[in-house]
DNA sequence: CCCTTTATAGTCACAATGACTATAAACACG
DNA sequence: CGTGTTTATAGTCATTGTGACTATAAAGGG
């Protein structure tokens, strides 16, 4: 950046966004991908993603591209809480020429599949398991595997697990958010205690509410809390870690 | 990335990589800064870095940057831990186009000035103190800013506190990284406890190795040991949180 | 009307932590 | 050549957090 301008001393490359967009749903971890129109890789599974726009910040243009890509309500993907995972620059990313790309991670609730509500490429995009996302395009793979992890980890540290939640939800549903990205059971007290000591990570309903999907006794209802750092960390059980 | 291939389809970026570098130095947290030589922000600090060029990937530009600017040695170089921070892309954060920079944090050992060893533009690179750090070039000071919140936290959850250290070193200095870095006191005897019962974190040096450098009974040297993450965390003293 | 299912309350032993006290081994300096 | 300062290291102790369980409550399904 203290080189001098010169247009000979760059190279111009092209730079893109690609968007890891995660759900949880019948208790498997979701991804959403996009099936491809064109060469290359026409007809495999892709990330949704694009170019960035001369005016617009990377951030901008991956809520852009989600939008235009796939049938997430425009008002949902404003709102959505964006995170920077990692740009992915190596040469050769990409076969047609150098393209360096920002990648970014978010958390949906569970919702109807994007095709329903029509409109854009939507009809091209599909809500598919991570664990059965398999011959993605470009390296695709790779950054869904980062973004995998990197969820799962921030699920130890932040209150981000809510994100996958309805606006009200309850403990159960929450617990089930863990379990399915961490791919553990967790007990149920123990985890209650936990979340209702972690001051600011959920707050109950006040109207006594209460509301039930199916068995069993009805369950309070939560909401997320003003914290955003979990305070102390919700660690995931010892990956053959000795505690 | 799923547009067809039309190369008016997108706008031709430069993209640089910025490297935020630091080290402890006389109980303050430094990093390596260089002046600029020409215009734009001519005569102020800035991060050191620049364009990455057609073969190569983000980290080898930053590896490559990082030689050429400053004084450190090719063998440190190359060995360090690199680390992607951040992307940065908003239009406008640099005067003369369109640049996107790919932000990347280094932890060293406290060493000679860089000046010292000549070479490049040795002579414009500089340790200074990160609060006395104003007036950096282009959004430096953000990137400066994020970099070293990252720094703080991963101490946290990694092992990366040794970084700062040199290849063997006594817990008094490795507690004074943390001191220094998170801007508190430690108690002694509980973070030795707390070292030494993270498993993997250091490791003894067998010779019943010791050496000081001042006053006060001789310790016991260590090295970085084979783990990469904190089971459990090394927390930081409640920031107001109630633990 | 029981039985299964889910939610929630509580218990208990043990591990981790924060706040201290005590001892050891060096050097400085009078 | 002690004495005191400095840093390292070994403990203690009360409190808190955690994992593994048991118990009770409130629903719906046969």
């Amino acid at each position: 950046m203290n080189t001098a301008y010169d247009p000979r001393a760059f190279e111009p490359f092209a730079v893109t966004v690609d968007l890891a967009v995660f759900t949880v749903r019948a208790g498997a971890l979701h991804v959403l991908l996009i099936r491809r129109g064109q060469e290359p890789y026409a007809g495999a599974w892709a990330l949704p993603g694009g170019f960035i726009l001369p005016r617009e910040s990377a951030e901008t243009a991956a809520r852009r591209e989600l939008a235009e890509e796939t049938g997430l309500s425009p008002a949902l993907v404003a709102a959505l809480h964006l995170e920077q995972l990692r740009t992915y620059s190596e040469p050769g990313r990409d076969p047609r020429m150098r393209v360096v790309s920002v990648a970014f991670t978010a958390l949906v609730p569970d919702m109807p599949e994007p095709a329903a509500e029509g409109g854009g490429d939507a009809d091209r995009a599909r809500w598919v398991p991570v664990d059965g996302a398999a011959g993605l395009a470009f390296d695709h793979a790779v950054i869904l595997s980062d973004a995998r992890s990197r969820v799962g980890s921030k699920l130890e540290y932040t209150c981000l697990a809510t994100a996958f939640c309805p606006p009200e939800f309850t403990l159960g549903e929450l617990q089930a958010v863990y379990e399915t990205v961490w791919d553990t059971a967790l007990d149920r007290p123990n985890f209650r205690r936990k979340v209702l000591a972690t001051p600011g990570f959920v707050e109950a309903v006040p109207g006594a509410a209460r509301l039930t999907g199916g068995r069993g006794k009805p369950a309070a209802l939560y909401r997320p809390g003003p914290a955003t750092v979990l305070h102390p960390p919700l660690l995931r059980p010892t990956e053959g870690h000795p505690r």
